[in-house]
DNA sequence: GAGTATTCGTTCAGCGGCCAAACATACTCC
DNA sequence: GGAGTATGTTTGGCCGCTGAACGAATACTC
């Protein structure tokens, strides 16, 4: 809890009285929005006193960020309170995902609700740069005319990608799996929709699934996780204390490429053992016999959890094996990061009872600090959706974070 | 930059005017730490005005933290400003540092001078947990009398030991190269002094070197970088953004017992091919020809870096392959924090020049993102007395932080 | 049914923080 | 010696939080 702004201004910069009531206001926020509460509750949740809570909650009316639900049934003696909550109408955050299998977006409200959900499956890799941007401005254009129906003001754009991104210059620098670099995406996009655009923002798309999966809060109270998202390659996104890391330059959360097998098969990268050669979704399909080259992502994935749901001795060894190998970086994330919490995303959601107990033997047998904290795999729970919704939501959490500051709704 | 406390307390909590104080109060020592500055530069380093600036270090005139120098030599027109700078005088941090091969004891004041210094080298595994905390104690005492003598007011004590610390309840958890286990080192070298103390803290070695470097200030603007420190066992402290990661739960940084090997050697925890197994000092020792064994730490390492000096083949052959393992421990470490600055320390610091180019290679072979981003690998300004400096300078830290709260000589 | 206790939300004076501007101070340059 | 410039201090004003008092709405008690 910072009342410090933060992001790539890293001057210490000194603070007065109104960094004090943004931070209280986001504090105030963040108590409503976990269900209806009064301001007698928000008070005692935040330790502000009643007053400081009224004069906040007056702002946060006004703003539109809030609504009175009136009066609540009386619950024991004294006067009951006004239940307050998050304004659905408050605004919204658009999030866009462009990936090797397809295009979606969607509209988020403030409270979290995805409220309008568009995808175009199909292998991007075909197409050319701009034709795929296109499309992409095509579904915000949509999704800015949805939000306008449904009377929301759209706070923010969030733009997730697979690969490499230069946060300061927003663009895209590399991206294996597309065949793109040094794209500027947004200009681009921008410059291809029709409507004028809120602020926008681009990310990875394993940076972006974290922050879906630590907002989507059913990860208990942890605020320290990583989130391992597996495909083709193998990325993860690490969430510290509720913040994102991205590393001094953004390129944090390479796991696929961390060394497993020493002595193992050559990686794109030059190296050898790369846990993505051992662990990511083209080897397991070899090694269940199935081809990984013709058939990508959602294609192949199908015939891979059925022949796992028949037991299938070569699909079930190969995920088992993946599972050990993924054990291994887990060990090695948790060995140096120490989060409790670890959540398999991508295609290792859709496999995770099979990876399950393989890498949790390997994560018990090297995680030296196991014995006294016990480390919790679970599989994510947005599964596909969390790098679109999580770009949703991140363009929403300036507002939350600073309810005053980019305020006033119209 | 925050102006709401850390700590384990996660409770989120209100601001209020004190804390904005607070906050600035450390905005202005951190500017003054950096120098001799006058208050108007201090104003302009830091964005506040000249009025509240002056008000602050009035405030902090009279806590002792800090001294006017007198007027400075005019450096152009106009009136001069007159200098200011931490006050030697205006505290002293503690710091012990309990190891395998010895115990040392360092008084340091608030500019970062070590005031008194006592090492007592001598491998401390044959002797029982008693004795050597007895010891211990008997040189806090020493250090305790020594600050006293000086005109010093030890603020705190901050203690390092070679293992998991549990920081909530400041117990040492394990420490597997000293043969320990949850014991309470505050507890019981507190009850085997003879003076009272101030407040103390038990951390992790590596932890503390590695806040050790990072304020000993020679890094360039770095404020992420990985510390990894070379013993028998192999420690890790990640600094990201200028704060030590612990983890959750303290447990961060066990480089030691990442997988390189995964047919190597069993390790002490259980596994094999740990790190600390195929690049720690005793595999070093005894594939260089000498015995780890009988003689360890200050005693076995001028005989290897003779050998090194003479060019004896095993000896740079060991440190060769050592650091070619280290290199991928490395590569691990930058892959996943996006780091752009490695600093060894311990031992490797002595043996840099060797270890050097084959840890480079790996690294380079194994960082994706090492073609854009340069990184940076340097071995420890401190040395050995990392550990103990930071520990002593820990203790200072919250005098620092927050000089206004904990302030007030004697 | 009336009075009392309890809780909720608001109002108001007070305190402490920062800021902007004016002022006093000290030095250089002409 | 006066003009110009930069430092440090003083003053008035604004703003946010606090604590206590107050009106409002409900339950409990006799």
């Amino acid at each position: 809890m910072s009342i410090a702004p933060t992001g790539p201004s890293r001057r210490p910069r000194p603070t007065d009285q109104a960094d004090v009531r943004r931070h209280n206001a986001g504090l105030v926020l963040a108590a409503v929005t976990h269900g209806p509460v009064s301001r007698a509750e928000v008070a005692g949740l935040t330790g502000l006193t009643r007053a400081t809570v009224g004069s906040i909650v007056d702002e946060l009316l006004v703003a539109g960020l809030v609504t009175e639900q009136g009066t609540r049934a009386p619950r024991g003696v004294g006067r009951p309170g006004t239940d307050l909550a998050l304004d659905p109408s408050g605004g919204a955050g658009v999030g866009v995902e462009i990936n090797v299998d397809g295009l979606s977006c969607v509209v988020v409200d403030l409270t979290g609700e995805v409220r309008h959900r568009v995808t175009r499956p199909g292998d991007q890799r075909g197409r050319a740069t701009g034709t795929v941007l296109r499309s992409a401005a095509r579904l915000v254009d949509d999704a800015l005319r949805a939000a306008e129906a449904a009377g929301l003001t759209v706070r923010g754009i969030g733009v997730a990608v697979p690969g490499l991104v230069d946060l300061d210059a927003q663009v895209l620098r590399i991206a294996p799996n597309l065949g793109w670099s040094d794209v500027p995406v947004l200009e681009r996009m921008r410059s291809a929709s029709r409507l004028t655009w809120p602020g926008a923002s681009l990310d990875n798309e394993a940076n972006l699934a974290a922050l879906g999966e630590l907002w989507s809060g059913d990860h208990g109270d942890t605020d320290s996780f990583v989130l391992v998202n597996g495909d083709v390659g193998v990325g993860a996104g690490v969430v510290l204390e509720g913040r994102l890391h991205r590393g001094t330059r953004g390129f944090g959360g390479e796991l696929g490429h961390l060394t497993v097998a020493p002595d193992g098969p050559e990686c794109r990268c030059g190296a050898r053992g790369c846990l993505e050669q051992v662990a990511g979704l083209d080897w397991i399909l070899r090694r269940a016999g199935l081809r990984p080259s013709s058939a990508h992502g959602s294609d192949a994935t199908p015939a891979l959890l059925a022949a796992l749901a028949e037991s299938e001795p070569r699909a079930v060894g190969a995920v088992e094996d993946a599972g050990a190998s993924l054990g291994v970086g887990i060990a090695a994330l948790v060995n140096l990061f120490d989060v409790d919490t670890v959540v398999l995303g991508g295609v290792y959601a859709p496999l995770f009872p099979w990876l399950e107990a393989p890498a949790r033997a390997a994560v018990e047998r090297r995680v030296l600090s196991a014995r006294w904290a016990p480390i919790s795999i679970t599989p994510s729970r947005l599964g596909r959706d969390a790098a679109v919704v999580g770009a949703a939501r991140s363009a929403l959490r300036d507002v939350l974070a600073d309810p005053l500051g980019a305020a006033g709704p119209v």
